[in-house]
DNA sequence: CAATTACGAACGATCGCTCGTTAGTCTAAT
DNA sequence: ATTAGACTAACGAGCGATCGTTCGTAATTG
């Protein structure tokens, strides 16, 4: 069978006919197509299943967890509704996989970062913030999922998803407060502060392109500087 | 007729039975009954309309755009599904008239911000900011479904929204280029800096809650101070 | 009387998902 | 070497439910 690319056909859950002559000036970022891989190498599973979890993050980003239908997602992979539940038990399991592989990752990358940083916490700040920043620009999609369509999964899959969330928030305080205690960081409100630190990077995800004007590395860089100067 | 609370029923939408015990540790924010106004005053529609444009805000967020039903939304705002087209000619009006307005009520409130800030380009930042996160910590469900579910508009109104925001947009960076050009701000890259500016505002409105432990005042201030050290 | 707002019924389309079947592939016994 | 059986992944058909929307009509309002 041929790989079939995963273009989504239109969404054929408009029904009302809408005009849609002129070209939106800069509608949301055609991101049919990425540039590098979309999924993490923890992403193990490959042929089938592999693409239904790609055409599923591209469709649930385009179109939101339920404008996604079966038949479209199957379609984008080149099999037929029926085929996707040999694959899966139900839909709700391709957005789980997919966010809690982000999450997973996010996570990881994070305490990676932490690990290999000194005990300056600047530096190890430095590493938190260029790690965030890094996985949101290398995952663009990914990152978009995890924070856009939580709502659509049961309450203990949502559970799951937030324990992994909250670890990682808790690996920004921790160095904030250390930092703040040691006199790295003059900062009256550590929470506030991370929740702005983590805002730039979460964002990130929404704007940048793989073949852009900016590398990975120099918004890494700017962004941990930021930070940096934000708690001074 | 009775004023019905905007409470949403379960999801209808998703059928397979879920065991949906252990309550999450910290899900999805209930965000059913928030404490201010859910819209600002330049929604003039009033009875059965107004609560349509409220339900809707609030459906849409818990669930997506697709995820709530013109019935549960119906339900929600104490009427059935077939009245809903004698206040609407479609469901993605709805989202339409939700999204334009919370475009325009955060336009004026940077213009108006510029317009009654002086002419010290890090005056004028502190005031774009400070609108910026009051606008986003005022009507949290408004900014979300205005970052969250531009995807569901049809591509015409999708470009309509679009021009608000690149003209939103633009104030902040004709600020930035200024502050440098007078020696204000010292960064290398306008837009970047404007994007993550931009972005720990947008995020206030993902954790703020009205009647929580920080004030609307207090978040605007820490931020727009963090955005000068940003600039610095 | 005209306009507005609500309603129940129902339209065709699409939803997530199940079922029985089939073709292909691997293993193991003949 | 061949065959039998188990397993996998794909399929078309179709289930009941729900989707957004339309329509004719009744009640209310100015």
């Amino acid at each position: 069978m041929g790989y079939h690319e995963a273009g989504l056909s239109t969404d054929s859950r408009t029904r009302r006919s809408v005009i849609s002559n002129a070209d939106p000036i800069q509608s949301i970022p055609p991101l049919t197509a990425a540039k590098g891989a979309l999924l993490p190498p923890r992403a193990t599973a490959n042929g089938t299943l592999r693409r239904l979890q790609e055409a599923a993050l591209i469709g649930f980003c385009e179109r939101g967890y339920h404008g996604l239908s079966t038949r479209d997602l199957a379609s984008a992979t080149g099999v037929r509704a029926s085929s996707v539940y040999a694959h899966v038990n139900a839909k709700e399991d391709l957005l789980f996989q997919l966010v809690t592989m982000g999450h997973e990752e996010h996570n990881e990358l994070l305490r990676k970062a932490l690990m290999g940083s000194g005990a300056d916490p600047r530096d190890q700040m430095e590493a938190l913030v260029r790690a965030h920043v890094v996985m949101h620009a290398t995952y663009p999609l990914l990152a978009r999922l995890c924070n856009k369509e939580l709502h659509a999964l049961s309450p203990a899959n949502a559970e799951r998803v937030m324990r992994v969330r909250l670890d990682s928030e808790q690996m920004f305080l921790d160095v904030v407060k250390r930092g703040i205690e040691t006199g790295s960081f003059h900062i009256p409100d550590p929470w506030l502060a991370v929740a702005a630190i983590a805002a730039m990077g979460l964002r990130v995800a929404e704007w940048f392109e793989p073949g852009g004007p900016r590398s990975v590395d120099e918004v890494a860089d700017s962004y941990s500087e930021f930070a940096i100067k934000l708690l001074s």
